[in-house]
DNA sequence: ACAGGTTGGAAAAACGATTGGGCAACACGA
DNA sequence: TCGTGTTGCCCAATCGTTTTTCCAACCTGT
């Protein structure tokens, strides 16, 4: 290619004009009068010579650099965390921006000292993202540099958020078991005291109420949130006497122990036992038989809202919507359910 | 925080020296005289007043970024890529450079597009990687660019690459079932024809060679690299008279599928089958009952290795090493072989 | 012919760093 | 006292843009 990268200078040059000029008419600047047939012979030069402008030269001019930082605990990580980056990525990219990912693995130093490099190099905005949906507080170091919050929450309304809608998500999971009939419905929830554990068990009973069916404090069990988790919770609801005929499980993993129980019990599924899980990891539902239905997380969506909030408020636009979202999850029915 | 950054002027003003001074202090350039005292006034005066150097102005002044950037099929939804970024991101952060991330979804206008973008804002280097192991044609408007070549490889030589071991690796998972006593091993392969089809194949008649084992073609079957590949292959494998008593599988999606075979047909695992996987997707892995044997590929070690190599050649600096290396994949014993 | 308005474009100052060259001030020997 | 080094630091150019200001030339009406 060319050895020396072609400037505007040489735009100029070839074009028998000023690099003003050459400006103005590249960057159509409203207002300026320059007849049609210097345009012309500007933008056939800057064709001719393959001129490209130099980002760098123009975020120094403007102290600006068009770059946002996707900062993580341990994002990458994930299958979940994919998608969430590729949201966040085609928004930017639409929106000629670019996207850096940087992973802290959960080490406040580490991170602060990534925060001031990226500020550094005038990263314009930050979007601060969990590997899964939780409270944080936004690090010092990021000081007023505009920040959007992926996956994650922060008790300063201030700072625009977008989370899965996770009561509406166990909603969803309860209600398409109950639309199949059934009465008896068991949950296996997470352990830990999360968003989404609190919120999913307020959809699960929001769901039921809607139907007219009790609450029944022994259908829903605890466990890690893991296979065995899964495993031992399903374990303990199917072998008691009026055991549910459906379970609604946390997330796949545990939804696949549920699995796992069912064959121990000889319990086929769905005939005997309905199950649905949450979070549409395609490895897992896609790999049980029968293939599992369950509730998918929005993290492609929620990935292109931050960064499209993100880029309105660093152009310092009014946010027209509100400023801490939540997504819905929609169902993904596959065979499990019957 | 402050209203406007503080750069190499406020420093000099407030030690009373000329920008000159405090970037030769700074920057610690040798063979500069410049007492003590000064030296000293000069670091006191950055850091009351937090001075961070704009990496923007000195990188237009020095015509070039200290960036990377990853250029990627598809490849940050998958979880192997999680690892590849991983590895990428925290040799590059160690060095001082910063990765970006771009995704093309196959689309060559797109990527020409998003490379010209890139090239624009003087990223110094580009890790070309792919979703899994194959062969590439470097897309013309990289250019010069230095570029490395990430889980692919490429018919021109001189560009550095990282691929995994696959030979070996499938040798590795073979061995292991020899090890326990397996003669008779089935191995189900991919149907696409890809290095890692070949270079797994070829390792599992290797060390059937090494044991002395007889290689039988009717021992292996093709499959779409899926669970349900994986499923009918092993159906077909385990309902032959003289049924192998282990099986080696592509991946560990096929390896899921193969559990279900052996479930339909009463045949337990590990005692009655043994099962060996390959890729160590641990939402697999971990999942399945008894938890799955299987061959780890090395993303995270690739994605070092391979800023590693571009940063030496950005730099100057001669590759030490070959050019094109293939990384081993490790045994990562779990409980399905016996 | 001349004031006043419009047209089309250029000059130059930023933005914040790095760096080659230069220049006072001092020391020292003859 | 002069010449010659050495020390310690600064000037100014440079990287490639954007943007404010300015100006010559042309037109128009009287």
């Amino acid at each position: 290619m060319s050895q020396r990268k072609v400037s505007i200078k040489d735009v100029a040059a070839h074009a028998g004009v000023s690099v003003t000029t050459v400006s103005h008419v590249l960057n159509e600047v409203p207002g300026k009068r320059i007849t049609e047939s210097t345009r012309d012979r500007v933008r056939r030069s800057a064709g001719e010579l393959g001129y490209a402008p130099s980002s760098v030269a123009r975020n120094l001019r403007l102290q600006r650099s068009q770059m946002l930082a996707m900062i993580s605990d341990e994002i990458a990580t994930t299958p979940h965390a994919g998608r969430m980056i590729l949201g966040a990525q085609e928004a930017a990219s639409k929106a000629g921006w670019l996207l850096m990912l940087v992973n802290t693995g959960f080490d406040s130093e580490f991170e602060a000292a990534e925060i001031r490099a990226l500020r550094q190099r005038q990263v314009d905005g930050f979007l601060y993202a969990t590997m899964y949906h939780r409270e944080v507080v936004l690090p010092e170091a990021i000081g007023d540099v505009p920040t959007v919050l992926l996956d994650a929450r922060s008790n300063d309304a201030s700072v625009p958020s977008v989370v899965p809608d996770e009561v509406r998500g166990g909603r969803t999971a309860t209600e398409e078991l109950i639309r199949h009939g059934h009465t008896r419905i068991g949950f296996i929830n997470n352990i830990d005291d999360i968003p989404a554990k609190r919120g999913r068990l307020a959809g699960y009973r929001a769901a039921l109420d809607d139907a007219g069916l009790a609450f029944d404090q022994r259908l829903v069990v605890d466990g890690r949130s893991e296979t065995e988790g899964g495993l031992q919770a399903a374990r303990k609801l199917l072998s008691a006497t009026d055991r549910p005929t459906a379970l609604f499980c946390f997330n796949d993993r545990m939804a696949m122990g549920a699995y796992h129980a069912a064959a121990e019990l000889g319990l086929r599924i769905p005939e005997d036992l309905s199950v649905v899980g949450f979070d549409n990891q395609e490895l897992i539902a896609d790999g049980l038989r029968p293939v599992l239905t369950t509730v998918a997380l929005p993290h492609y969506e929620m990935g292109a809202w931050a960064v499209e909030t993100l880029i309105t408020q660093i152009e310092g636009r009014e946010l027209s919507g509100p400023r801490q979202v939540e997504l819905n999850c929609p169902l993904v029915p596959r065979n499990s359910v019957a």
